[in-house]
DNA sequence: TGCGTATGCAAGTACCTACTTACTTACGAT
DNA sequence: ATCGTAAGTAAGTAGGTACTTGCATACGCA
């Protein structure tokens, strides 16, 4: 039964590369060291098998909590950012296979969507929290500005690696995104 | 001759549905209503044909302007997202293939970044203008602001269609990104 | 009238695709 | 020692793919 786990991860990694369509059995078969036979006697078929990989790298990325209560919201948000950012940095290329597939497979929506929904309620609940605590404009558009920086952070894991110069360096990005959504907010801004 | 607008035309919508591997040139001929044939002698190839119709559709989106000198930016700029908005929305079937088909066909790259540098360049040089006016805080990080802006923008178009309910109203979303995006680079906001 | 050019049509080539069938091998528990 | 189960091997099916070839047709221009 180890090589349902073989099988697996050696499609992941094909899907990823070549998305549902280029992900032929056989090369998921050789990838995996398994015989193309195997391959159908645990899965079925080709279509189950994805659905599988999908559902194997969609729960278990429990997106992690923002502190509470907020202690140095500056800090905590930009370490956050940069954890989001590498999460999605990795998830990109089955992201990326998924997004442009949604329309030939509309199965794939809920591994697209389910954790922005999430990390957009645990941003807004923080933020929530910073109202409490006299640290954030109670005018501000908070909808709008979690939006934002969310869809920055999407922005930027999907598309640095094909426009590297279209954003900011590598290292100097989760600061500044945060600082620039402190800004929004209306929260304090060191530095 | 006619034919080869019509194949054009016809290949890009085929490819805006299925991407490259899905987009078969037998798919392509029937819904250009030209013979197989016809295809190969005018393209030679089905790799030559779609390289066209992203070559088409790449050149001819000439990026508008944001006014010289800046009279009121609020509308401006609110104008000048929704438009933005709305073109990419109208490219997001063909960039979110040629994105996912990068690994496997680098040519495509030119198609999906001039945009954005173009783009980048454009709203930069405004708040630029903004400065000179004494409209906009001159401490603001305005590379971050407007990178942020545009991956609002990109991020909007490409992910509302799967899922909507994590997205602004579309009516409200180029404003109240504006509106954020004036409170980032320290510019005066109204309502 | 004749000719070149664009197109259609029918068929075929060589290869890839998902998926199946029938048979064999290896191993672990009873 | 026997038997069930997971796995490999070889071969094949039915269909799709890009692309080619040979021939027929129509139209515009000389």
């Amino acid at each position: 039964m180890i090589s349902r786990e073989r099988i697996l991860e050696a499609a992941a990694r094909v899907y990823s590369k070549h998305g549902f369509r280029g992900a032929t059995t056989r090369l998921i078969a050789a990838e995996a060291g398994v015989n193309e036979v195997t391959l159908f006697r645990t899965f079925g078929s080709k279509g189950a098998l994805l659905d599988a990989v999908l559902e194997e790298n969609d729960s278990c990325d429990e997106v992690d909590p923002l502190p509470d209560p907020p202690v140095d919201p500056q800090r905590e948000l930009t370490d956050w950012v940069s954890m989001h950012l590498e999460r999605i940095r990795h998830l990109r290329p089955m992201l990326i296979h998924a997004i442009s597939e949604y329309e030939e497979r509309p199965e794939v929506a809920d591994f697209a969507c389910r954790g922005r929904i999430d990390v957009h309620r645990h941003v807004t609940e923080y933020v929530e929290r910073l109202h409490k605590l006299g640290l954030a404009d109670r005018d501000a558009d908070v909808e709008a500005a979690v939006t934002m920086l969310i869809s920055s952070v999407m922005s930027d894991a999907m598309g640095r690696p094909m426009a590297p110069n279209t954003f900011l360096p590598p290292d100097e990005a989760a600061p500044r995104y945060v600082r620039c959504f402190l800004r929004m907010i209306g929260a304090p801004v060191s530095r």
